[in-house]
DNA sequence: GCTGAAAATAGGCGGGT
DNA sequence: ACCCGCCTATTTTCAGC
């Protein structure tokens, strides 16, 4: 399942996840290369699913988004039921940003963006009483210092 | 410096977030509107910086991102020099994806995206040379379970 | 796999309501 | 402020090399 990705669609890519928004000659130009060929590397790596539809990233800030949590659980179930009822709870709540199962000590970790706190509050009483977890600690952000979803490549 | 957004540009945000490959007519038509107003109020709110350029997100793993940490860091150090000089490496190293001071026992958290472990330990090495930090906890992600930056509008 | 051009489509802009 | 249609730029396809 691994593609093989060589160096020009490496700088289409770079080019894509700063600005997809430039034309195609625009990209060209700056990977070295022309338009048909710029144009076919990327529908190949649209198809192989490298890369997702262009999206705009709104400000949470300028929305009204104030508050940002890490939400980190343990718990003590680990049946598969249990999992599938918790994982869903997560794709459905449209608060929580990312999640992460983890290794160790903590088992997941959540990003939640929330208007205040108040709201989180809301949102972790909510999942509470959906899935039983045995112990959850927030991390209140009190200021974004980076946010990207670039790689390096 | 709050914008006012109205039900109008929700829906247009909300749109432009999940899918801005779309056509502006195909846009327009799924909020109630035309063509004209829906490029006015997306150029309006790129102007007050409520979105950036539209991007295109691509898959880290199957570029060989193989390995996510979050990195929970304590420090005694709270003079604005170290803060200046933390802030800088943040933003210097790539494979920082998410940075926030925090409010309470931890004072930040990352996200720290990285082809495998080995590249982790590279990563903190470098970090810790170049900035004092009292405590430093990394927890391994073994499953992204949920990954978006859209907002609940 | 690249080039260049042709066809299809969407962005951008002005006038009218 | 929105709707409509024109013009232009850009995307997308397809021939030939």
């Amino acid at each position: 399942m691994s593609v093989r990705i060589d160096e020009t669609d490496r700088k289409i890519l770079s080019e894509l996840q700063t600005d997809a928004g430039r034309s195609l000659d625009e990209i060209a130009k700056a990977v070295g290369s022309s338009k048909t060929p710029v144009w076919n590397r990327i529908r190949k790596m649209r198809e192989a699913g490298i890369i997702g539809p262009p999206t705009v990233v709104p400000d949470a800030e300028a929305l009204g988004f104030e508050a940002t949590f890490f939400v980190l659980i343990r718990t003590s179930e680990h049946e598969a039921d249990w999992q599938r009822r918790f994982l869903a709870a997560l794709q459905a709540r449209p608060e929580v940003q990312e999640a992460h199962r983890l290794a160790g000590d903590i088992d997941y970790i959540l990003k939640v963006r929330v208007k205040n706190a108040r709201a989180y509050d809301v949102f972790y009483q909510a999942l509470i009483s959906e899935v039983r977890v045995y112990n959850v600690t927030a991390l209140l952000s009190m200021e974004e210092l980076k946010s990207t979803r670039a790689l390096p490549l």
